[in-house]
DNA sequence: GGTGTTATGGACCTATCGTTCCCGAACGCC
DNA sequence: GGCGTTCGGGAACGATAGGTCCATAACACC
């Protein structure tokens, strides 16, 4: 029983996620999110709190929209080495057909490097974006340990390493997406999954 | 015949290189710099321009003081494998001796996070950096060839992914500096090196 | 249609931002 | 010791920062 949002929630984090990813969030001012999306203070603050509490929606939007729409294969329950190669696959891809997108980088990953150091729930954010990676690789690379198509014993190890691969590819991206870099990135995963498989 | 500076420019480098480091461009104020430095503004103004001079001094103190010093024994000339080993067993040293200092990550990749997409020049700082990551590796990989160390022709991938770790890795100390997970990155690395040697 | 509640726009607040300026102090040089 | 030049401290600048407030509008419900 109360005057109803005249805005879809969905576009201001949309447009605010994209202000963000942009700009970074202490380069973003109150001014650049009101006109990317279109709200007024008093909404942005009525809805969000404050300027920090849009960036926080605005990750939880980014993780779930645009870094779920990335691991789709790859958080598959039976994902294995195929799933792992095909999400290096795809960076490469979009750093091919998307440079322009590719050059934002990660915005979590940009968020970890500007706030990770004095911001604790930064930090924890990060933290849980990283583990989304780790899980992700360990699950598929005991998948295909369970499958014998690699050799056992490794799996923590080793998608500690993809992980770390995944975040250094959104750092190298950011501001020059270079597709060829990117490649042989993929390329050198590729070379890489293809050392542990069995014989 | 003028009167002499009165502040030594290493010391003023060396504190704004670590307010940077800290806080991030953004977020670092010009009373930041002044108290971190000891100077008034206006001889910070005198002796850098602007924040973003400032930003640029620091940076290149910092690439030559301290990256030259975690680089030192990989940019040997005679560098090969056990140089890029010993390399990520130092990183994996200070993480473990130094948390509180490797939680900050590198100053350099954090720059290329927060600027690299607005700010062009920042942008080619960070690929000087990247590039000398790549060379050091490539040329310490050329030399294992050269001496029937490692399987031949795979330097140029292979540097590219050692490069893409280092950068990863800072990303995930930045704040949270976890021993262990640089161990496990660094164990996972001297096994990916060793997997590259000729049998 | 009145009532209670929330949304919205825009003026407004204070603090702080990066930067400039001025003036006295401190030195090298003749 | 006076002159030329640079340094350095601090006040001051306009601009903009993030955030608040209030009057009005727009709805749901009874």
């Amino acid at each position: 029983m109360a005057r109803p949002r005249a805005f879809s929630e969905e576009h201001v984090l949309d447009q605010a996620m994209e202000t963000f990813w942009v700009k970074g969030y202490e380069a973003t001012s109150i001014e650049d999110l009101t006109e990317a999306t279109g709200l007024s203070r008093s909404s942005l603050y009525q809805a969000f709190d404050n300027k920090r509490g849009l960036l926080d929606a605005a990750l939880g939007y980014y993780n779930t929209e645009r870094v779920g729409y990335m691991l789709s294969g790859l958080e598959g329950t039976d994902a294995g080495l195929d799933e792992i190669v095909g999400f290096f696959n795809t960076l490469a891809a979009v750093a091919e057909e998307y440079p322009e997108r590719f050059a934002l980088g990660c915005l979590t990953t940009n968020t970890i490097a500007e706030l990770g150091k004095t911001d604790p729930a930064a930090r924890s954010t990060g933290d849980e974006y990283i583990n989304r990676y780790r899980r992700a690789f360990d699950m598929a690379l005991r998948n295909a340990e369970r499958r014998g198509e690699v050799t056992p014993g490794n799996a923590e190890a080793r998608s500690e390493l993809l992980t770390t691969l995944v975040l250094g590819a959104f750092i190298r991206a950011r501001g020059n997406p270079d597709p060829k870099g990117q490649l042989a990135i993929t390329g050198a995963v590729t070379a890489l999954v293809d050392s542990w498989k069995t014989l």
